[in-house]
DNA sequence: ATAAATATAGAACAATATGTTCGGTAACAA
DNA sequence: TTGTTACCGAACATATTGTTCTATATTTAT
């Protein structure tokens, strides 16, 4: 990737992440987005088609961080093949505290909505294999329960209590879920 | 109010529903609401400010039918005093069944996350006295989880199962859930 | 039944956002 | 050095927005 490709790319995410803590995500236009970068219009629409797609583009560039095996595999917490699935849960927490400050500004609104979206579009293929509740229960209902409770923890978390430990909030996941 | 105004209301309502079948909340222009609904610019603009708006209180409308207590403590299901709050979760599930028609396309993206925003608003007045749980969980932790596993099992219903019966819902949730 | 009040239609309007195009300039890579 | 590529910035047609106005039709109250 050409280094000046990079370089706007990199001024965009910023722009953008800078706008969201002024104003909403719908009132934003990509003119906004595209002074604050102080970059040309066509530049813009160079690199994305829409907003949708530009927020779309920030989300993957985190999730990719937080959710890559590679990393959950080295560094803290030494994540072997036998760590439980609780572990799993608090590595991707562990992760996402490393991204904090360029996850916050993303709740705000209904840029919120979207950003949890796609984390559960992520955390069902870390889910999957591992939900197996009793037949009385339907297994991709047990999922949406599953993933909705962890994105909801992540979002209390983040938003106002951030002073927990990871360790702490898979606690309380566990304590409020039962198919876990 | 004014008889006109009422048919007004209602025209804008079913055009706007009717439209979120065949496009998405976010592509539909307030234009193509009059269109739909065949009215004049500045009538529209002399119900709604905006089309954010014109959600809200579409959505409005079909909580205050599902979370009006007249409703709820009469008709199917004997509602009395001495219901316990599971029975409360099953006559909720009741009435939002028999919107389920006007509920179906609100369901479709971003839009949806907004309704389920709008519905976790109503929920959270409902749940907050009957949320008791130890000292090991934050209170308000666990209302958040509640609610999101409540709305979350809305979606799974209306969205593909709705032939499970309420109390069979209840029962998933109750099964899911620890802490209700 | 009549009059006053009010809702709607429809046109016109300025202001703004969108998405595209194009030629010139600068930065990159080989 | 040379060819390639990204950026700039201006210009453009198009579409949406939200407002204002007058004429018309409907409703409500007397």
């Amino acid at each position: 990737m050409d280094r000046r490709q990079r370089r706007t790319r990199s001024l965009i995410f910023t722009a953008f992440s800078a706008l969201l803590e002024r104003k909403s995500y719908s009132s934003m236009t990509v003119q906004d987005i595209i002074d604050e970068a102080d970059i040309g219009r066509s530049t813009f629409y160079a690199h994305f088609e829409t907003k949708d797609e530009l927020l779309k583009a920030l989300c993957t560039d985190i999730f990719e961080h937080v959710f890559s095996e590679e990393i959950m595999s080295e560094e803290h917490h030494d994540f072997s093949a036998h760590s439980t699935f609780k572990d799993r849960i608090t590595h991707i927490l562990y992760h996402l505290q490393e991204k904090q400050q360029s996850v916050k500004g993303l709740f705000s609104g209904e840029c919120g909505e979207i950003f949890l979206r796609y984390l559960k579009e992520y955390l069902y293929r870390v889910f999957d294999e591992h939900i197996a509740v009793n037949d009385s229960i339907p297994h991709d209902y047990a999922m949406d329960i599953a993933v909705a409770a962890f994105a909801e923890t992540v979002r209390w978390w983040l938003k106002g209590h951030s002073d927990y430990t990871p360790e702490q909030m898979t606690d309380y996941l566990y304590g409020s879920v039962s198919i876990l």
